[in-house]
DNA sequence: CTGATTTCTTAAAATATTTTAATTCTTTTA
DNA sequence: TAAAAGAATTAAAATATTTTAAGAAATCAG
């Protein structure tokens, strides 16, 4: 297993986000890595299906992942894109032990770390410094999702989508069109208009 | 001014609110009231306007505000509603102290308990059932956005109407068709159309 | 490497939504 | 209480987006 500094190369990836945003002790740090296992999941395999109910939130280490709901017409919709350093999961599903509204799908090998409920549920106590950092986690997560609503409600899909291309542009690369335009809701050959026609520009 | 029990009748609503999510100790009542400050807000009149940084938090003791956006060709676009219970503000602002990208409105005559950046920042350590209560909001904050983007993407605007419909019957009775109209990211026109439609079944 | 499958693009026709404008209904104000 | 202002409805024309269908390009499996 490959090895940096002290730590496993998984759990460093997880260490040092939290590093990035709280103090984080060594003795926290050694702790911590006993509350989380790691996980592969590959190209088109799924972490969580709507109906289950999910049993960890999912810290990705490599690789990339979609989230989406099936719709009364039986379409897929992306809701999101998880990719390095982002948590994915149905929170719902995994705080409220019911079945998970959505299905979150791999789209290229992707290596997640994952804590279980009851970990979940001593960890805030045994290593304080995570309640600020998962506090802070859940403000950016309604802080983005705040702004997402308003684009969504505000913008064109021509506006989303150069939204898009300046807040994540590495997605562009990595993730096929087709998801892309059901992530701004919209048709694979709408947005293949839309792309024309900045080109053209 | 109007008493209930031990507490101000404002200040009790807020106090049955937290006690409705977390236990807190009548020492911690007590302490509570000195954190917030009470404020009316006529018809019409600005709670917030997009580009002053936000000094507070709002908790809403009676009335309805809403929550918009000006977008690029100057239109207005409600993001939210708030009523009773809820708590308002542009949340991004009040915490990195920036221009508020939000305006906030009364719709009616509301009445708001505030809590300002400095005691805010002293809430949590001294009053620690607080943090809980902040945390099972912004969780559920974050869970009420999270649905609302996939409704966003996935449905179209008539089953968008008939989930308002559902969810908050209330705010139908409330809120100016205009407003419904803007929250739901069509035309009033458009929703005109819809609710005959929907009349005629 | 090659055939099979999936993804992306193009265009035309169909549908959904907005815009404009006029009319009625409701609320506010003097 | 009447007049004025704002809000909701209707309909027709204009625009945005989806659907369908087909071919080209890229990726995948054997």
């Amino acid at each position: 297993m490959t090895s940096v500094g002290r730590f496993r190369m998984d759990t460093k990836k997880l260490i040092e986000h939290i590093q990035s945003h709280v103090e984080l002790s060594e003795q926290s740090a050694n702790r911590l890595i006993g509350y989380f296992e790691k996980k592969e999941v590959g190209k088109k395999e799924y972490l969580l299906r709507a109906g289950i109910t999910s049993r960890a939130e999912y810290f990705i280490v490599k690789g990339c992942l979609r989230v989406f709901v099936i719709d009364a017409k039986g379409g897929e919709n992306n809701v999101r894109f998880g990719t390095e350093n982002w948590w994915i999961g149905d929170f719902a599903s995994f705080m409220k032990k019911q079945p998970a509204s959505y299905f979150i799908q791999a789209l290229e090998k992707t290596e997640v770390l994952f804590i279980n409920r009851t970990k979940w549920d001593h960890l805030f106590s045994e290593i304080p410094e995570i309640s600020t950092y998962f506090r802070i986690m859940f403000e950016n997560a309604a802080l983005g999702q705040q702004s997402l609503i308003a684009q969504h409600i505000s913008y064109t899909p021509e506006e989303r989508y150069q939204e898009l291309i300046e807040n994540r542009p590495e997605l562009l690369q990595r993730v096929p069109q087709k998801h892309i335009a059901s992530y701004l809701g919209i048709t694979p050959e709408f947005l293949s208009m839309i792309r024309r026609k900045i080109a053209e520009n």
